[in-house]
DNA sequence: TTGCATGCAAATTCTTTGCATGAAT
DNA sequence: ATTCATGCAAAGAATTTGCATGCAA
C-alpha cells in the first residue's frame, strides 16, 4: 500500500520534472519514500534525522532543495505553523482539510466543515478576491492528558 | 489621536509591567511609539529599519525582546504568517479579525465572519478540544493592479 | 556532451545569549 | 542596594549558495 503510493507519487513527480526540464533523480525518490512512510504532518527538522537515518548519504541542503519541487509539483503542500513558527508539511493526497494544533499535547488534527470553506469563499468575493489557497490553524487544548 | 493611543497603550504596558515584576522603560515605549506610529501589520523585518531611523540608539536584540513582552501584555498579537514563513504582529486593539494576504500586492487585508467563528468553535467542541486561538489565512488576489 | 543534481563547506540570515553598564524602584 | 533593561558582540540555529563532481538525457 505504501509502496503503492510511493510509485504512484514517484510518477507524479516525474510528470513535474519532465515538463519543467529537471531530470529524474534517485535521490529525489529516496526522500519521498522516507515521507510516504513517515506520512502526515512533519517539519524539515523532523524529516532530517528520519532520512539520514534510512539514507545516510543525503545531505541536507538536498532536503532544502527537493521539498520546493514536491510542493510544486502538487505532492507535498504546506500545512499548519506550530505555535513555535516550523512550517509543516504534508502530503496532498487526499481532500481539503484544516487543522487543529493541541496546545497540551502537540499533536495535529485535521477537520473538514463545508460551512467554513463556502463562507470563506464568500466572503473573500465579496472583497473581490479570487482564493487560491487558505490556511485555518485552531488552537486548542485536548484536555485529555492520556491522549 | 495616535498620540491618545500611544499614550493609552503605555498605560496598559504599565499595568502589565508593575504585575510581572518588571519596571518601566523608556526604551520599550519608543518602540511602542514606533509600532502605533507604523499601525496595523509588519514583521520584525518591516520594523527594524523604521525604528533605527526615528531612534537610532536602539537596538535589534532588545525588539527581540520587546515584542514577547508586548504580546503577553495584550498590546499586540500575532497575526498571519506569510507565504514566506514571516510572523506578521499587529496591535491587538478592535475585535477579532482573520486574514486575507494578498499574492498580487501583497497586501493584508482583514476580514471577520461569525458564521466562520461559530462553526469552528462547533467543530472543535465536537472533536473535545477546547479552543484557545486560531490563525485563518486566505491566500488570494485582487487582481486589481491598480491597487 | 550538456546541464541538472548532489554533497560539502562556507556564507547568509534570523534570533538568542552573555556580559558589562546604566536605569528604575 | 537590588534587580531589571539595554547595547554590543558573540553564539546559535536555520537556510541558502558556490563549487567540484556525479548522473541523466
Amino acid at each position: 500500500l505504501v509502496q503503492n503510493l510511493t510509485e504512484k507519487l514517484i510518477k507524479k513527480l516525474d510528470d513535474f520534472v519532465l515538463k519543467s526540464g529537471l531530470k529524474r533523480s534517485d535521490v529525489r525518490n529516496k526522500i519521498l519514500e522516507v515521507i510516504v512512510k513517515k506520512a502526515r504532518h512533519f517539519t524539515i527538522a523532523d524529516l532530517i534525522p528520519v532520512l539520514q537515518k534510512r539514507y545516510p548519504d543525503v545531505g541536507r541542503a538536498t532536503l532544502y532543495r527537493t521539498l520546493p519541487i514536491f510542493v510544486s509539483s502538487g505532492i507535498l503542500q504546506e500545512g499548519p505553523q506550530d505555535p513555535l513558527g516550523q512550517t509543516y508539511y504534508e502530503l496532498a493526497e487526499g481532500e481539503h482539510h484544516d487543522h487543529i494544533v493541541c496546545l497540551d499535547c502537540r499533536e495535529i488534527f485535521e477537520f473538514h466543515d463545508d460551512q467554513i470553506e463556502k463562507r470563506q469563499l464568500a466572503v473573500a468575493s465579496s472583497m473581490r478576491f479570487s482564493v487560491e489557497n487558505h490556511g485555518h490553524v485552531v488552537y486548542a487544548r485536548c484536555q485529555d492528558l492520556s491522549r
